[in-house]
DNA sequence: ATAATTTGTCTATTGATATAGACAATTATA
DNA sequence: TATAATTGTCTATATCAATAGACAAATTAT
């Protein structure tokens, strides 16, 4: 696929067993370590990444914490099957029909709401001026009960007042915004990003610490070119994959 | 921006001085810490993560060995001047124009070529039988001198025979296509993910260990449809971010 | 000049991380 | 049934990570 082994870097502030855990997951993306099929055995796993046996087993251990293999004394390690889902990104991204097909169930759970000044950059992405009140919301996308998402949505207070009544109602950003009179919207910029992920996401989407997350900041507009929400949204990298539809 | 604070947590593999340092990195991402100020003192720092002054310590010292700040006895803690580079990713993706702007120079420099069997995976993108010959090209995308993406590409060794060779006397895609009778071309699909950078790419981006990269999987096709070109980018997730033009 | 603030260096202690070796327990295979 | 291969558990040791305190060195403010 990508590139060659590449060793494991020691004193970087990143534990061994972690680096391990991560090569692991890595391997299980990209198709080196078969879903439902035995890993390599702890030794030879020690052997290929020039560690001692246990601390390969602290980073088994840490994955079968995680939900990623299991395993069984005597027959082996198994990798669990779990694929990442892949998400759509393109002019009519929505959370809910993106993931059709990968899932059978998914909605957006409010997980707080509140009012607030825009800040400068709230206030030029929504048009609006600086100090305007915004509605914030906290959200978290969840597909067949598992967390996918987490995001920060904002929107102007004057036009959208009780947005957050009916996203608790609807459960969708998309059919929220038709009880304002918006059947239709586009997503007019994406800016794209990666960091580990914060206390607050990793206690949201249920990560282990130093997770990554895949970080979009996204401004939607009207037909007409008038915004309407500005939104900063958090996925797992290890359960989703952005796939950018081809633009023209 | 995003969130509050969100506490630092322990014994997750990731150390709490490399944590420290990336909050940091993150609030001078997110504008928390100005450029070229003061960072709070070390004492202040230790009492808002709730750790040890010398943990602190350790977090600033890897930061200034990054190049990322500078410490001056008597003085304070500086943050350097070093802002991320905003990639456009559309139909007409190109490094070398995407830049323009942000940088003087840019231009791709080839690591290393070869010939290979395909396999399934790039026979069915470059829409070749697998098995047939391909090229592939190691490449570092350079602006100003610095290393800004790493790249594996692979094209049709029956069409592309010799593209090598213009890479390294173009310094451009774009224009070793054009020697092939290829004027223009467009990006068809691109996914989009995040992991830690590996060995390999820390050493040809010049990342410390423990970097995110963002890897972006994209295929370039003629304008009849026709692939050309399969690729895999890794970008330092410190110095771009991705920027996604509208799609219509 | 003096005091206050800030970074730099040193010693010491504790707990987590990593290595090493030996052996038990379980499973699959010859 | 015996053997090999695999995961599980134990002890021991060395190094890294984190805390704690004290004081030096440099800069800024009073």
């Amino acid at each position: 696929m990508s590139g060659l082994a590449g060793s494991i870097e020691r004193r970087n502030g990143v534990s061994l067993w972690r680096q391990i855990a991560d090569r692991i997951l890595q391997g299980i993306a990209s198709g080196d370590f078969a879903e439902n099929a035995a890993l390599p055995s702890e030794v030879l796993l020690a052997e290929r990444y020039g560690v001692n046996r246990h601390t390969v087993r602290s980073a088994i251990a840490a994955l079968v914490q995680e939900g990623v293999l299991r395993a069984e004394q005597g027959r082996g390690t198994f990798v669990l099957s779990r694929r990442r889902l892949s998400y759509p990104i393109g002019a009519r991204t929505r959370f809910s029909t993106g993931l059709q097909g990968q899932t059978t169930e998914r909605h957006i759970a409010l997980l707080s709401s509140s009012t607030e000044p825009a800040n400068r950059r709230i206030a030029e992405a929504l048009g609006i001026a600086k100090g305007s009140t915004v509605i914030r919301l906290e959200t978290r996308g969840e597909a067949d009960g598992h967390p996918v998402s987490r995001a920060t949505t904002w929107f102007d207070a004057k036009r959208f007042a009780g947005i957050e009544a009916a996203m608790v109602e609807t459960g969708s950003v998309t059919a929220s915004l038709r009880r304002f009179g918006i059947n239709d919207y586009l997503r007019q910029s994406t800016v794209l990003s990666a960091r580990h992920a914060d206390a607050d996401d990793l206690a949201d989407l249920g990560l282990q610490p130093g997770a990554i997350v895949l970080v979009t900041v996204a401004v939607n507009v009207t037909l007409d070119g008038q915004p309407i929400q500005f939104a900063e949204s958090r996925f797992s990298a290890e359960r989703v994959e952005l796939r950018l539809l081809a633009s023209e």
